[in-house]
DNA sequence: TATTGTTATACTCTATAACTATA
DNA sequence: TATAGTTATAGAGTATAACAATA
C-alpha cells in the first residue's frame, strides 16, 4: 500500500498519526524542529559554493574583523581553538582566507580575507540572505523581528545565568 | 595579562570586541546561538537520569503513542530508521522499554514502555519542564506563546515549502 | 515489489587533552 | 606561567546504502 493517505477512517490496527505532544511542551523541541529546516536551507544555498555553514560563518567573521586571530575567531563564533584550525585550514586551502604574520608576537596570525575571499563573501551573503527570506516568507517583517528579539533575549540570558555560576 | 577587560580604550593593537553583524542578520544564526544554551541546559538536566536527550525524546514519544512501531517513532521524531535501532536498543537494554512482537504483521515490532519507563519520564517530564522555565525566565508567558507559534510557523511553512518541491 | 528492522560506513560538529613555540 | 596554534582522539548526530525477513 504505497499510498500515504489513511486508507479508511477506522481507528483500529492501521497507524493514526503518531502524536509529540509532551515533546511539544519543550521550547527546545520546538526550536530543533525549526533550526533544522534553517539550517537545511542554509546549508542548500551554500553548497554550490564549496562551502559549509561552518566554513561560510567563519569567512563572514574574517571579512568583518580584518587581521585578527584565531582565538578571536574562536570567541566570536564560541567554538574551540582546535575547531578553528581546520575551519582556517580550509578557507586558506581554497585561497579565501590568508594567515598573516604578526611581528609584534609571533605566536599568533592575523587573518585577512583574500580579494577572491571577499568576493566570494558577497555573492554568499546576498544568495543566503534571500535564501532565508524565502523560507521564512510566512513570517511578516515584525515577525521576524520579534523572533531576533527574543532569541538574543535567551542567548543573554542564559550567558548571564552561567556566568553567575553555581 | 590575564584580565579580560579592556586594558585601555585605544584601538591600536590590543583586541578590540570581534563582532559579528554580518552574522546577525541571519536568523538561523541567532537561533542556532541561542538554540546551543537551550540544548546544553536541557542535556545538563537530564545526564542525572541516564539518558541523553535523543534517548529521553524517544522515551516521550513511545510513552505517548503505546505500541508503535520503530517506523512510527521515526516519523514523529524526523529521524532515520537506522537511527531508531540504535535508540531502542539503548532504552530496551535500560529497561525502559520493550520490544513486543506483532502477530498480524511479524517485521515490525510494537514498542512499550515498561513501568519503570513511564515512572522515569514522569521524573524527567517534570524535571525538564522546570529547567527549561529557569533557563527560560527572562521571558514572560506571551514571550514564550509567542516563540512556540513563530517556531511553529517555520516548521510548516518549510514543510510546505518542502512539498511543494521544485 | 515494498516495507520493517538491521548492520555498516562515513561525515560533520563537538569536546578534550597533550604538545610546540612563543610570550 | 600563561597564551596561540596544532595534533590526535573520541563521542554524538546524521545520512546512505545494502541486506534479511516479511508483506
Amino acid at each position: 500500500m504505497p499510498d500515504g493517505s489513511k486508507s479508511s477512517d477506522d481507528a483500529s490496527t492501521d497507524s493514526m498519526a503518531v502524536t509529540d505532544t509532551f515533546l511539544r511542551r519543550y521550547i527546545g523541541y520546538r526550536m530543533k524542529r525549526a533550526y533544522v529546516h534553517i539550517h537545511n536551507n542554509a546549508q542548500a544555498a551554500i553548497e554550490g559554493f564549496g562551502l559549509r555553514i561552518t566554513t561560510s560563518s567563519a569567512l563572514h567573521v574574517v571579512v568583518e574583523n580584518p587581521d585578527l586571530s584565531q582565538s578571536q575567531l574562536c570567541l566570536a563564533l564560541n567554538i574551540e581553538r582546535s575547531r578553528a584550525v581546520l575551519l582556517v585550514d580550509e578557507l586558506e586551502k581554497l585561497g579565501l582566507v590568508k594567515r598573516n604574520k604578526v611581528p609584534q608576537d609571533r605566536r599568533s596570525y592575523a587573518l585577512r580575507a583574500t580579494p577572491a575571499g571577499e568576493a566570494l563573501f558577497e555573492k554568499i551573503a546576498a544568495h543566503l540572505a534571500r535564501h532565508e527570506d524565502a523560507l521564512l516568507a510566512a513570517l511578516s517583517s515584525d515577525e521576524k523581528t520579534q523572533l531576533a528579539v527574543l532569541l538574543d533575549k535567551i542567548e543573554r540570558s542564559a550567558v548571564s545565568a552561567r556566568n553567575a555560576g553555581a
